[in-house]
DNA sequence: GTGGTCTAGACCACT
DNA sequence: GTGGTCTAGACCACC
């Protein structure tokens, strides 16, 4: 399991945003057991209170549940980790586009830059 | 004097930022006198200690100089302004692409997506 | 643990230098855990934001690394704090040199000046 | 005229020691005329009122005096500047050995290090 | 007036 | 508990 996470940043919602796009891309099936919250920490190499924070946070927006001695499962309706998801893009979409006009860029120039890509 | 800080992210690198700009646009020619630390707390709303920690980070990287009880000066040399920007693009754009794939979204829908802007 | 602090200098540097000795002569090894921020301030009698500020600069120089949460740790490559304390060596002894000369030893009186030290 | 001045320093008490040293090794002799303010200004590159801040620091340790409308002068007796400048050499020499000390070097070594300049 | 440094105290995120 | 950031306010030296 690859978490390419950017130490630099908040775990937490990092692994939030992971989790969410593997039940939105149907990676984890609906009423599917997700990885246990040690085997998680393990193998990104965090603390285990925080993938608990992170399972716990995705709980509260309604993508997971728990079942007390059994461990994590997705939630049989995946639209809210859809929405989430789009809502993730749109908001970085829009972050990116004002500070590229921040750093000088216009329009114009940013569409030829991104197509260069 | 217009600063639009993200009240989200950590102030003085935002800061950075923006005077790097100025700098490398020609908005502050060589050797040219910055506002003053109280002037730019004073106009961005925020702690003159706050300000004085990006001006230091901005001389730590070559990009201006201080003479004490003057004031902060640019450098003579614009190089490092210019190359500090275009970095901060490139990353900037890395990181962008980088999360949009992160996000489940191949390169075609990133291309399309940003197209739309 | 011994600060021997001169008020009459900045005391942000003077930590670098203390602490950049005891990496450098192995009183702390490569990746052990160094006191925490409060611990210093509290030891040395300073502020916590000026502990903060040596440990950043220390960073930026590549002697330690900081672990969100848990704490600041020496470099596993410690030849950047060793020639750190050389170049500082080097410095003050120049400086001291030419601050002799300038205030009228020459040569011969220095050394027969050191010696009697 | 070359005055050699540490722009890292405060400039006013570096003035005193060129001074002080000029007087005390004979290069103005008693009662001799020293350059004006503003002389010694444009030719150190520094602000008049710096000057007139060392002149009149000079002045309350008795190595100056002033004439209204005719300039400085060198006292006519220079133990005063003798003194200045023995106690700056021990202190200088004093806190450059404790520095050494700091950086670990033990009394073997800085006479060892000194020796080969 | 200016920059440079420090203290005090607060809040946040992460372990 | 830890580091990271910021605010508020103070004092100093220099111009």
């Amino acid at each position: 399991m690859e978490w390419t996470l950017d130490k630099n940043r908040p775990i937490s919602p990092q692994l939030c945003e992971k989790l969410a796009v593997m039940i939105s891309v149907g990676e984890c099936k609906p009423n599917e057991r997700l990885m246990s919250v040690r085997e998680v920490a393990l193998s990104a190499g965090v603390n285990p209170n925080t993938v608990q924070k992170s399972y716990e946070e995705l709980e509260r927006k309604g993508l997971i549940y728990s079942v007390r001695g059994s461990g994590w499962f997705v939630n049989s309706d995946i639209t809210v980790a859809n929405d989430l998801v789009n809502d993730l893009i749109k908001e970085k979409t829009k972050v990116f586009f004002e500070d590229m006009v921040k750093l000088g860029l216009d329009p114009g120039k940013i569409k030829k830059y991104v197509e260069e890509w």
